[in-house]
DNA sequence: TTGCTCCTCACGTCACGTGAGGTGGC
DNA sequence: TTGCTCCTCACGTCACGTGAGGTGGC
């Protein structure tokens, strides 16, 4: 005859709320272990009472806690500092999250908003990423003219390769200003680079140095430089709508293509380095 | 020799800013394809230009789309309408996330709040559970004391067990309404219930009918019916901290624990039926 | 004896990360 | 030849869910 107050596993289940399989896994786990297992036929048998533990692990695991830590928080001997600490570092986590699907939400209205044109995609693809910093081969020049960017490069060119560096080379271009009257570009602050794997001399008017580590909003753009205004629109529309401020020069990656027979299209990532704008406070929800 | 525009997999993982692993999973997954595969190697190359699709999925992973829905909605031929449907949903799951993370939130500061009176656990853990209509024999009567619900008790069970019913039951209070002055109770509509597995007849005063099914807020308190209520205490203060409000009779249940040698303390589970207040607007986050 | 409950594996989930052990590229 | 890159398994993650195949309880 056994203890009248002992309930199955299913009882149990049904009383807490919870599967077998749950109740089963937190027995593997060691969160909850039946008061009495019969040992011939591996029955789990629980007391009404284990519901009470039951429920602290339930509403532990609502915020979001993992089974390993909330045994830390369930043994009897934790501290109230090391409980708090567990909650707080938890509350952070929780707080980013809710960040990050609040951005989530925001680029999803977007995509719907700009669905509303009836067109099944947008046209740009805009991340974020952190840039390392970049070892180049540099000229920096006030010109009035994109199309003055050609000789530049030559000549940085000219230059690396003297230098024993071969092969394929990306062409980096950063703008570091730009002087505009009534919207007509009269003048751009324009530094034409090259990546290098090790040091070389600086040479006037050659500077070799790191381009300086950033967080940057980047697309890939694929066609000529004519087209590659309308990626410089899309990607200052998203940096102001998603509340971030261009911090620096502008750089623009034109990949190295060889032209193989057919008509290749240029391939171009253009950089925003950005910082946020000071975000909105956080509530504590309360 | 090789077509020079192509890229093994580790420049191709720096430029895209993934990992090798990850483009491995996207060629299993068939989402993004390498250009070329070596037949005898094995290798992988990759076009720059296929950057433009990395981006693509890159960007719908951030809107937390799984990787089967990108690869829908990278199908060249996919219509704007199932476009349109498949965000849509992703909205309404991301708006419920972010609610749920609000709420998980306000928990924590909860916890946190009250670990500032150096108590390292809340009395009660306090859960939502739908309750299913639950069959029940009961009387209904308006009392002055909570001790009368004894005998109301005896006669309910003394009426099943001459129905046939055997082994031991859980006793069910519902509390109607009740009516105070100076915060002093005066009466309280009570009704005592003990579940049934099979209809009975009714016969004044007993009736048996279904509890009707409720969402309840409910805590599980081990003690006597003194510091029961504590219980209903915390769980009126949770009630109201998170914004629902009382819609039904409180329901208290008292399992049936055999007394076995030792005391044994009773076991009592609370239910509140909640809905909830008008929900605070959600934004678009725009 | 017949359902019903419970048992123990074992595998699946999701998007990769992380070795192990081996080979190709230059 | 020596590093370096890449390859293919295979297993782990997290908290269970879901059978399969077998047995106990009443």
């Amino acid at each position: 005859m056994r203890n009248p107050n002992l309930l199955r596993i299913g009882e149990f289940a049904q009383l807490g709320h919870v599967s077998i399989a749950t109740l089963h896994h937190y027995d593997e786990y060691g969160l909850l272990k039946p008061l009495v297992i019969d040992p011939r036929t591996g029955y789990r048998y629980y007391s009404i009472s284990q519901l009470l533990r039951l429920n602290r692990i339930l509403v532990l695991k609502e915020l979001a806690l993992p089974l390993d830590e909330i045994a830390l928080l369930l043994q009897a001997d934790i501290s109230y500092h090391q409980f708090r600490t567990i909650l707080e570092a938890k509350q952070r986590e929780v707080k980013q999250v809710i960040e990050a699907e609040k951005v989530r939400l925001r680029q999803l209205t977007l995509w719907l908003q700009h669905l509303e044109g009836k067109e099944a995609m947008l046209a740009y693809d805009i991340l974020i990423k952190p840039v390392e910093p970049l070892l180049v081969a540099s000229i920096r020049n006030r010109i009035s003219h994109m199309y003055e960017r050609g000789p530049l490069f030559t000549t940085v060119e000219a230059y690396v390769r003297k230098h024993g560096m071969q092969g394929p080379m990306d062409e980096i271009v950063l703008l570091h200003s730009h002087h505009e009257i009534h919207d007509e570009l009269m003048s751009i602050e324009m530094e034409v680079a090259i990546p290098l794997e090790n040091v070389l001399p600086s040479n006037e008017p050659i500077r070799v140095h790191f381009l300086p580590t950033e967080m940057v909003a980047y697309t890939v753009h694929s066609g000529d430089d004519i087209s590659l205004g309308r990626a410089y629109l899309a990607l200052q529309q998203w940096i102001s709508t998603h509340g971030y401020t261009v911090v620096d020069a502008v750089r623009q990656i034109r990949f190295y293509q060889a032209t193989v027979g057919e008509i290749t299209l240029p391939i171009t990532e253009i950089q925003f380095p950005i910082k946020k704008q000071p975000p909105c406070e956080i509530s504590t929800g309360l």
